[in-house]
DNA sequence: AGCACGCCGACT
DNA sequence: GTCGGCGTGCTC
């Protein structure tokens, strides 16, 4: 019997160890570990118990067997992981930028860390009667389509267009239950909040107990507790947000992507995977290959130009099964507004809009992209704004005479004086969320007025219990920011006011305009959806504007038409790639020095390829200063991903020896490939 | 010489 | 991360 050695990496955070080590398995273990698995092993000269993952397999040595130790053994309660996900890891880390050992702490489920616990297997009610899936021709048209393609052999991704209320979670259960029929697991990620119960019924009263939950308020023994099932083979269909992606299912056939345009596809952690990406990268991983759905009713423009390159498939669902019929929509002109004397924020056609709503006992949202009393606060007198000691950004106005840095959480009190000239003519200036919500009040007294933000939505369970009642309409109007926005059906709003449209359009990236016209189609969606025709009123300073304008008349084609010439002439993705290198220095001179050394680094490294890479920068991020930590970013401009990750390596690599010899001071680097937020 | 302390590098 | 090796420098 030849001996089984394993590359091993050690969970240990640390570059210097962040590669593989081998030992010896144990006979007794040849059996159990395989590629992924987590053993104990002894490391280091005190020989000291670690954790550490299996990457790979071999019966030979690659060194002198004598110095080779041997694997402790298993770490208790926790569970072998596929080699799959092990192999992802590997191409996040290449694509991406990490450690191995932190990409492999994302894609790995985490092991339990206490007892299972056996109370009440909640919503333990998920009996409800499966209501028979009848599927439009559109609907039918669509998953036959992918099913067809799958059965063939054919393993692609496909953009299922479907505006809100079109019924693309009909052809998801369609699609699901035809996977299962052929032996395969389904995935099914959905943004990090927008999870309604209406979404989550239909799937249990499809697969009952044979779909599991993924939410953030799960404690680490439950998740540990459904990835098992998974790996058992206890569950078909798991839901959840990105990283229900790493649910190690043995066979899985179909990963669904819904809203995929959603930020929160993208991890603002390292590595900063998109998940999209990474599905389509697992979909090839996977033994026999999966297909992949991406569903949207704004997508991308990763999506959209994929589609127009033949490289998706492309399924559009035009019809809104729901009921209700699109919304009219009105273009405001805030300029002409203010011409006209008008200086409150809501325009003379939206507030004639609510009182109407009002009257009928109709509902109607609005959506302010800021939160907080004010975005800041200044001095008439001499001009001082106030400002968060710890950032560079002004701070915002909360109620009770609070200023918020909304980057660092820091709070002081706002002084009745300026400190600066003594002058007590201190105000604030463009209303946010609380300010707006205030003023209806005000305005109508008799109204209900529920407020979401992220002040509103910080307890546990506030953000279902005001879209609850909002939905039972024990509200008149909701105030909120983008996350009102997000898939909710609420069928007694008639009218949704966007009060300020450009704020997103001039945060100075380049999806800003993606961006602002997702978010007002998307805002537009949540009018008329019941019996009564809907209406959006759109307030901005720019209605000339693209993105406003064909979100006003929701032509998708459109709009992506107008914005990939756009993305194509200045390189941007998905016409190119962006590489971010972000630096990160407690004092700002040794960050930009750092910086402009890595300018350097990669200047010589692209010096016989002209022109392949366009290096930008540095130059200090657009806030400058987080937390009292400075900030710093190289743009890598470049069409092929591999010589971007080639050159994230040099600099990696680079670090490491700085760092090994102390000249890298408190410099960190961590890298975004086509980020989605600016820096 | 003898020892405390701290930095550095190796860890399979 | 953690340990030991080894240099520095202080003390008896």
């Amino acid at each position: 019997m030849r001996d089984l050695y394993a590359d091993v990496i050690v969970d240990i955070s640390h570059e210097k160890v962040d590669h593989p080590f081998t030992y010896r398995v144990p006979e007794a273990l040849a059996d159990t570990i395989r590629v992924g698995s987590p053993v104990l092993v002894p490391f280091g000269r005190g020989n000291n118990e670690r954790k550490a993952y299996v990457t790979g397999l071999s019966v030979t040595p690659p060194m002198d067997p004598s110095r080779i130790k041997e694997i402790t053994g298993i770490p208790d309660r926790d569970l072998p992981a596929e080699a799959v996900l092990v192999q992802l890891a590997a191409w996040m880390k290449h694509t991406y930028g990490s450690t191995m050992i932190a990409a492999l702490k994302t894609v790995l489920p985490a092991s339990r860390t206490v007892r299972v616990r056996t109370r009440k297997e909640e919503q333990a009610e998920p009996a409800a009667p499966a209501a028979p899936l009848s599927l439009s021709d559109e609907q039918e048209a669509a998953a036959s389509g992918i099913l067809a393609d799958f059965d063939a052999g054919i393993r692609k991704t496909y953009l299922l267009l479907g505006i809100t209320g079109s019924g693309k979670t009909e052809v998801y259960i369609r699609c699901i239950k035809e996977m299962i029929a052929r032996g395969k697991q389904a995935i099914v990620l959905i943004p990090e909040i927008a999870l309604s119960w209406q979404t989550l019924n239909r799937f249990t009263s499809h697969f009952g107990d044979r779909v599991a939950v993924m939410h953030s308020m799960l404690s680490k023994g439950e998740r540990f507790e459904h990835f098992d099932k998974a790996r058992r083979g206890e569950i078909d269909v798991i839901i959840g947000p990105r990283s229900a992606l790493f649910t190690p299912f043995p066979n899985p056939g179909l990963i669904i992507i819904d809203e995929e345009h959603e930020g929160s596809y993208k991890s603002e952690t390292m590595p900063k995977y998109h998940a999209r990406e990474t599905a389509e990268e697992l979909a090839r991983l996977v033994p026999g290959g999966a297909s992949v759905i991406l569903g949207s009713a704004t997508p991308s423009m990763e999506a959209m130009d994929r589609v127009q390159r033949g490289e998706y498939g492309f399924y559009r669902l035009t019809k809104r099964l729901t009921g209700g019929t699109l919304p009219g929509v009105e273009i405001v002109d805030l300029r002409e507004e203010l011409r006209s004397g008008n200086r409150t924020p809501f325009s003379r056609s939206l507030t004639k809009g609510i009182e109407e709503r009002l009257g009928r006992g109709e509902q109607v949202m609005l959506f302010i992209n800021r939160r907080g009393m004010a975005g800041f606060v200044s001095c008439r007198s001499c001009g001082h704004v106030f400002k968060c000691p710890h950032c560079d950004v002004s701070l915002s106005a909360h109620t009770g005479g609070r200023l918020v840095c909304h980057y660092c959480g820091h709070e002081e009190e706002q002084p009745a004086l300026c400190p600066k000239c003594g002058s007590k003519y201190v105000s604030s200036f463009r209303a946010g969320t609380e300010a707006i919500e205030e003023k209806i009040r005000r305005m109508y007294p008799a109204a209900r007025v529920l407020r979401m933000d992220a002040d509103t939505t910080r307890t546990k369970g506030s953000y279902d219990r005001i879209l609850s009642a909002f939905a039972k309409r024990e509200a008149d109007i909701l105030v909120g920011t983008q996350m009102i926005v997000k898939g909710h059906d609420f069928p007694g709003v008639t009218l949704v006011g966007i009060l300020a449209a450009d704020l997103s359009l001039n945060t100075g990236d380049y999806r800003a305009a993606e961006r602002t016209w997702q978010l007002i189609v998307q805002a537009a969606g949540r009018a008329g959806r019941g019996e009564a025709p809907g209406h959006v009123v759109i307030q901005t300073y720019q209605p000339e504007h693209y993105a406003v304008r064909l979100a006003a008349t929701q032509d998708i084609d459109a709009f992506c038409k107008e914005e990939m010439t756009y993305r194509r002439l200045l390189h941007y993705p998905p016409a190119s790639h962006l590489l971010a290198v972000q630096i990160y220095a407690k004092q700002a001179p040794s960050g930009e020095a750092y910086a402009a050394e890595l300018r350097t680094l990669f200047d010589g490294a692209l010096q016989d390829r002209n022109g392949d890479c366009t290096v930008i920068g540095p130059a200090p991020a657009a806030i400058g200063r987080i937390a009292d930590v400075y900030r710093f970013a190289i743009y890598l401009k470049c069409a092929d991903t591999e010589l971007l990750a080639s050159l994230k390596d040099l600099a990696e690599e680079r670090i490491n020896e700085d760092r090994a010899a102390g000249r890298a001071g408190d410099v960190l680097l961590q890298f975004d490939l086509d980020p989605l937020r600016g820096f």
